[in-house]
DNA sequence: TCCATTTGACCTTG
DNA sequence: CAAGGTCAAATGGA
């Protein structure tokens, strides 16, 4: 469970690279939307192919091994109403819930009114910076929905959200639902791996906090981690020309045994667990809300 | 003091 | 009306 965990934790990094390459040329692509110019004709058919790629990609390699990152992929828009409205206003000050104050809280984006696509990975890292708003336990699931929001949502009207939600039949795993794209300055805002850690990279099972040395073989992965991206797809490309071939028929669940970065910052994992599902089961005891990391 | 999380209430949608 | 999504007061850590 050494190698072949090994190269699945990479896959699924290479996935990630994907999920994430997509999601910026997504946002690339709307920025170009945004300015008419002839000259971008051009770049915007350019961005659509590059699109296309990330798409054939992402599924090509799901469909070699449907355990990594599986990108169901759903790139809709379905509603539209209240559109414009980013709300950021309310978020301050406005009359705080002062009694029914029917009309002003409105137009939720429940429905993916922007682009979405869901992810199954053990990592729920990403290069954005997340900050949670919400829990909710789910009809009919085992494990709470956690919701995100960017950071930067009303410092820079940034729309993108997600969903993060443990899967029941692979607790190791978690369906990540992103909403939108980023529109924050994400230069700014996230020298990549640093500030953007936050909250994200928490997927500490309860088997795994009671297993030290889970946690450890996760810190090495961590070591390889964000430090030479590019050499691992190479890698990683290399390697799943092999690896294909060895498990065409072997689909075993267990994944990299969340290969996270929960404990890169040394933080508690327990903490970091119960900060993304809130330990929702019965606890109520006081939930550590220490998530940061 | 600032900022992030928790959590229950509120709101929309089907 | 139930379920899901979001808001924002309360809370706690740094």
């Amino acid at each position: 469970m050494d190698i072949a965990s090994n190269k699945k934790a990479t896959k699924l990094k290479v996935m990630e690279q994907l999920v994430q390459g997509h999601e910026l040329t997504t946002k690339v692509q709307q920025l170009l939307s945004q300015h008419e110019s002839a000259g971008l004709g051009l770049a915007k058919d350019l961005v659509e192919k590059i699109l296309g790629s990330f798409n054939d990609t992402i599924s090509a390699l799901d469909s070699f091994e449907p355990i990594s990152p599986s990108v169901t992929a759903v790139e809709g828009s379905q509603n539209a109403s209240c559109d414009n409205d980013g709300k950021l206003e309310d978020s301050g000050d406005s009359q705080k819930r002062l009694g029914p104050v029917k009309g002003k809280r409105g137009c939720y984006n429940r429905k993916k009114k922007s682009e979405t696509w869901t992810v199954e990975s053990t990592v729920l890292e990403d290069a954005f910076s997340w900050r949670k708003y919400g829990q909710k336990q789910i009809l009919n699931t085992k494990f709470p929905r956690s919701y995100f929001r960017c950071t930067h949502k009303y410092t820079q009207g940034c729309k993108a959200t997600k969903q993060v939600q443990k899967l029941e039949s692979e607790p190791r795993m978690f369906s990540i639902t992103y909403i939108g794209n980023h529109t924050c300055n994400t230069n700014e805002v996230t020298p990549k791996i640093k500030p953007c850690i936050h909250h994200d990279e928490i997927i500490i099972d309860s088997e795994e906090l009671k297993s030290p040395s889970l946690m450890t073989s996760m810190k090495e992965e961590n070591h390889h981690h964000g430090s030479s991206t590019e050499s691992d797809l190479q890698l990683v490309w290399q390697e799943m020309l092999v690896f294909e071939e060895e498990h065409h028929h072997h689909h075993e669940a267990v994944y990299g045994c969340g290969e996270t970065s929960a404990s890169i910052n040394g933080l508690d994992s327990a903490d970091l667990w119960s900060a993304v599902f809130g330990l929702a089961t019965v606890s109520s005891s006081p939930i550590s809300n220490d998530v940061r990391i």
